[in-house]
DNA sequence: GTTTAGGTACGACCAAATTCGTACCTGTGC
DNA sequence: GCACAGGTACGAATTTGGTCGTACCTAAAC
């Protein structure tokens, strides 16, 4: 189950949930994002500048988040998002790998 | 452009068509059970036995081949669809790992 | 306290995906 | 010829997914 935020536990990531939360470009896009930078790196979901509406924005972080591919904290009046490497390379080996590769043009 | 019976090019597969079809339980199904078989092992749609009606089955296959996983040829009265192994692996490096490691049972 | 920026919650809309039934086509086998 | 099995095409119903506007909440800045 979930935690209180919904994340579910490394253990509980499906295959299923994480390559529908990879198929959408722009979650794929934030993926990207964090994947090429430094581990450990947190950023706003604002900082992505993602060109939907605020309430888009959100509805694809939690996607990611359920998916278990990032993990969103609390950090005074925003939430950084973090991406789950470690879990994700021990669920999905070599799934990072695939989505840091893609051009990321179109 | 996909040729006439709907087949893109290696170079023509795309990330999200590829993710987006491995999204569907049933699809990654046939993919895996493909991907455990020898190679060049082609089936007809209906050896799989998926337990939805032929014209269910006719579109996940077509999803399959348009997104560019397998590759569906005639053969006399039916159709065999084969896994196009090389190419997956070629574009899509561990992608098939990934799903063949899944445990099929839900 | 007031304002402001970052996010969420809810309801709604529209497009796409999934499913099915039915009709149809094409070879194989009798 | 005829029946049959494997697939496809079409249309229709349902569900899901992405998008938005609006209202709201929280904490920081003033």
């Amino acid at each position: 189950m979930p935690d209180s935020e919904g994340h579910p536990s490394a253990g509980e990531m499906t295959l299923s949930a994480v390559l529908a939360a990879l198929a959408d470009p722009l979650r794929r896009r934030v993926v990207r994002e964090l994947a090429s930078a430094p581990d450990g790196t947190a950023r706003t979901c604002a900082s992505f500048a993602l060109p939907v509406s605020k309430a888009t924005v959100t509805h694809h972080f939690r996607t990611l988040r359920e998916a278990g591919l990032i993990r969103q904290v609390d950090r005074g009046n925003s939430r950084m998002a973090a991406l789950r490497r470690t879990d994700i390379e021990t669920c999905f080996p070599g799934l990072l790998a695939l989505v840091t590769a893609e051009t990321p043009a179109p």
